[in-house]
RNA sequence: GCCUGGGUGGCGGAAUGGUAGACGCAGAGGACUUAAAAUCCUCUGACUGUAGGGUCGUAGGGGUUCGAGUCCCCUCCUAGGCACCA
């Protein structure tokens, strides 16, 4: 019936083309059929070409839509390509060939890649964050953040990487070293842009227990908003008019404090220094200045820090506490000084016990028998505090915050470790961020100016910032001048004081800049007549971060010229369905994401609150030997090999076949002669069955509707490992036959389709049909082929299996238990014993307890 | 250190508290072939018995249950995340 050699080479490359010529995959906006998205995360598109990983998602996802299409969806499954980004720039340095020419050498690459693995992909919606017409709306984004004061600019010690020369975020770091490249970093005060993340922070933590997420990526990005409720306790300072506001989460050891510490950068610190301690106090901070913060945060270390000679006053005892300095107090988290209670707390014992500080005991277990070792940090009954002594550490913390409260020297607090977002980058290979600089009073000429387009986007409050002792305010681009687009620079190295290389392209740089007209001319065409104002352009580039933070919205009106996505064609295709990518995407991008969608619901662009309902980690493919592919190791599997060798049917196919999706599971070349075999199996079947309207015998037909349950269950489950053993099942079934219905020769090949589509597709069209498999109703199962006449109970005796018996599904429990104290395997174990107990679990088992 | 997963044949893995090891790889034997490849068939957890069969077996130890890979407690190993956040 079908050829006779299976040649994937000829029918995966015909199918490709059919896809393609055909538009079979294209989505259609307001179609009335139920829309089904399926987002993948998209690849950066690196030099190295694709990975084995990336088509292990992208299959998941394929599966799904090529599922929800032929469940009668109308299936948006788009690719793009996150294109900003280090690795660019760094070869266009290395080479001095801009980045846009190499960066579209890449994405070229990817696109033939990804396309001879057969993806149902709508490719006419393809977006890539580098077009111009892409970041446009990105710009316009940032503007709309700088509009709602989401935004500053801020001189702040930041990581610096010498050898990237490059300003990197805090997730950026790992243990010193750049995430990229694992070269050492360094703080370095610079000015940069920084967005108000943390304003986000409750709302971003709200959601995400109603997201169908991974707990495990729940739990991180809960971990990483680190949310927590205490109180903000203020200590006067004695002899100084200054009060020093300290953060705790346990207020109900306020008795216990004995001393207290702040950071070496404490803005008061200066202040409150006795005279005869300066000298120790500046000879430590300058010490911990110079520490990398690697020395600062490590656990193992010995704590160090001086005295300062002041002392604070107890707000409810009147006590005088001594004030030190050390670096384990951080200055960005608080208020940058804490209340020592060593005994509940491991770190200011550990501190205590080194400088002989007093240690006071204000908490004992409820069950307290004899003496608490100390520090004893679980929460308690409380003692040698006074009024509060026998109340739990619950009842006293309400309490003791209510007399702070009615002293005017406390109150409650709520606290979060997520810290704003560095947003700025020295680079050139980002999106430049749309905004001059002008001077104080050229800003005041522009803010009085009514309908100046430089109001479109300005915020209620300026951002600014001082240098020299001048002040420079921030002027937002109107949304006519969008997209700001890369100029073209000489050299693409940034200057050694860490300036972008955009501010070496000073014709760009410089402008000249209208207040009524909103123009904008190069200042090195010379001062035009009229009320033009001086204004520097901003240098500084986006993280790569950015693009990726509204892609999904994009894909579904790629080229809207009016907003970042048409809002009707939103309202229509809502949120993805499903997103799948890598788990190390588990707090960066995800977050990010989540912030940039909710801001955008805030001000009504988007209809959902949330970028991603529904989320899912595919886990990563190992090479051979159990390690990580890596070029260093030569373990490295090339996609593009296997498809040679083997076809993207089997590839896609393996993949699925390896394991759980979301396992981390090791590659095994000899394992996809398997998924070959079976594939060359199915196409042989297909050439020597024969198949006609005659019927299935009933175990035939039994395990045909069984697997097409099985199959449509794990697919929506994605359990692609586990359809795909039960379609091996069914075909060891079928090849055994010389003949099949119809119902189940086009039944298997359509349950096989989402998996290994061209194969499929070729066999479908040599089984008469003239239109793609990928538009036919998947096939469904009948429920009475799924209950059975007759069962098989096992039968147990003190639960070990002695036999089986095949009873009627109706068969009494009587006439069951009877069979089984009957069946040949049973006897000889019942014979001279005493039935205690029996047990029947019905179409299971039956289990004798005998003595 | 803390928080999460995970530990099942030679290997990847499968098992709503109910026949552990589906499916596949590797291995053994056989068929076809001059031969090899490919393909097809049979076997394949360990120990034990001529055989019917028996005993053991899901990291280790305990527990709950008629019955535990699955639930509970402890220990070990392993992967990932966080890490002086007061």
């Amino acid at each position: 019936m079908v050829g006779r050699i299976y040649d994937f080479k000829t029918v995966e490359e015909k199918w490709q083309k059919y896809w393609r010529e055909k538009n079979i995959f294209r989505a259609e906006d307001f179609s009335n059929k139920p829309r089904y998205y399926a987002l993948d995360m998209f690849p950066y598109p690196s030099g190295a070409g694709l990975h084995i990983g990336h088509p292990e998602g992208y299959t998941a996802s394929d599966i799904l839509s090529r599922y929800f299409r032929a469940l009668g969806y109308n299936v948006l499954h788009p690719m793009g390509w996150d294109a900003f980004g280090l690795p660019a720039e760094q070869h266009a340095i290395q080479t001095g060939t801009d980045p846009r020419i190499n960066t579209q050498n890449n994405v070229d690459t990817f696109r033939r890649q990804i396309q001879r693995i057969g993806f149902a992909i709508d490719w006419s919606r393809e977006i890539n964050t580098t077009d111009p017409r892409y970041y446009r709306w990105t710009q316009w984004i940032f503007l709309q953040l700088f509009r709602h004061n989401l935004t500053f600019v801020d001189k702040r010690p930041v990581w610096w990487c010498p050898a990237l020369k490059s300003v990197l975020a805090n997730e950026e770091v790992v243990d010193g070293l750049s995430e990229r490249g694992n070269y050492p970093v360094v703080r370095r005060p610079m000015r940069q842009w920084i967005l108000r993340i943390t304003a986000y922070a409750e709302k971003l933590l709200e959601e995400l227990n109603r997201l169908d997420w991974p707990d495990s990526t729940k739990r991180q990005q809960i971990a990483w908003i680190g949310r927590s409720q205490g109180a903000e306790v203020d200590f006067p300072i004695h002899g100084v008019e200054k009060c020093l506001s300290v953060y705790t989460t346990r207020p109900d050891t306020l008795l216990g404090a004995t001393y207290l510490v702040v950071a070496p950068e404490h803005p008061l610190l200066e202040a409150i220094t006795v005279p005869e301690r300066w000298d120790a106090v500046r000879e430590y901070q300058q010490k911990t200045a110079r520490k990398s913060d690697l020395d600062r945060t490590d656990l193992a270390k010995i704590k160090t820090g001086v005295f300062s000679g002041a002392h604070a006053i107890h707000p409810l005892t009147g006590e005088p506490l001594p004030i030190w300095v050390s670096d384990y107090v951080l200055m960005s988290y608080g208020s940058g000084a804490i209340m020592c209670v060593p005994a509940h707390d491991t770190r200011d014992f550990e501190f205590a016990q080194l400088f002989h500080l007093p240690v006071r005991q204000v908490i004992r277990p409820l069950n307290a028998d004899g003496d608490t070792a100390l520090p004893y940090c679980e929460r308690g009954i409380l003692c040698n505090s006074g009024e509060y002594d026998g109340m739990t550490s619950d009842a006293a913390q309400e309490a003791i915050i209510d007399r702070l409260m009615k002293n005017g020297t406390g109150r409650q607090r709520i606290n979060y470790k997520l810290r704003d977002w560095l947003f700025s980058r020295q680079r050139y290979w980002g999106e430049p961020i749309p905004i001059v600089w002008v001077r104080e009073d050229d800003f005041g000429i522009i803010s009085r100016t009514a309908n100046s387009p430089f109001l479109e986007f300005m915020p209620s409050n300026p951002v600014f910032y001082e240098e020299d002792g001048r002040k420079f305010y921030a002027v937002p681009l109107c949304s006519r001048d969008l997209p700001l687009n890369l100029p073209p620079v000489e050299s693409y190295l940034p200057s050694d004081d860490g300036e972008s290389p955009l501010a070496r392209a000073s014709s760009w740089v410089s402008v000249w800049i209208h207040p009524q007209t909103g123009e904008i001319r190069p200042q090195a065409e010379g001062r035009p007549a009229g009320e033009w104002l001086a204004a520097r352009r901003e240098t500084n580039t986006m993280p790569q971060w950015a693009g990726s933070c509204w892609y999904h919205l994009r894909y579904m009106s790629p080229r809207c010229e009016t907003a970042p996505v048409d809002p009707k064609i939103a309202d229509y295709w809502r949120a993805p369905n499903f997103y799948i990518g890598g788990a190390e995407h588990a707090v960066l991008h995800l977050l990010y994401a989540r912030f940039w969608h909710r801001f955008l619901y805030d001000i009504g662009v988007v209809p959902s609150k949330e970028p991603y309902p529904r989320l899912f980690h595919q886990g990563i493919i190992l090479g051979e030997d159990g390690e990580k592919m890596s070029k260093s190791r030569g373990n490295v599997i090339n996609p593009d090999a296997i498809i040679q060798s083997s076809g993207a049917d089997s590839l896609r196919l393996y993949e699925m076949f390896l394991g759980p999706l979301e396992a981390v599971k090791p590659w095994d070349a000899k394992g996809i002669e398997g998924v070959i075999r079976f594939l060359k199996r199915t196409w042989k079947f297909y050439n020597e069955v024969s198949i006609d309207d005659g019927q299935d015998d009933d175990d035939t037909q039994r395990l045909l509707h069984e697997s097409i349950r099985k199959v449509r269950e794990d697919i929506e489950g994605l359990r692609f490992n586990t359809a795909i053993s039960q379609l091996m099942i069914l075909l060891n079934r079928l090849q055994k036959l010389p003949r099949v219905s119809r119902f189940a020769g086009e039944s298997f090949i359509q349950l096989l389709a989402p998996f290994a589509p061209h194969i499929c597709e070729e066999i479908w069209e040599q089984l008469g049909h003239g239109e793609s498999i990928a538009c036919a109703p998947f096939p469904n199962f009948d429920i009475q082929w799924l209950t059975r006449d007759t069962v098989t109970i096992v039968v147990q005796i003190n639960g070990k299996r002695r036999g089986e018996i095949f009873v009627p599904a109706n068969a009494l429990e009587s006439e069951v238990l009877e069979k089984a104290r009957t069946c040949d395997g049973a006897v000889p174990h019942l014979r001279g014993r005493r039935i205690v107990k029996e047990v029947h679990v019905p179409h299971r088992i039956v289990n004798f307890v005998v003595q």
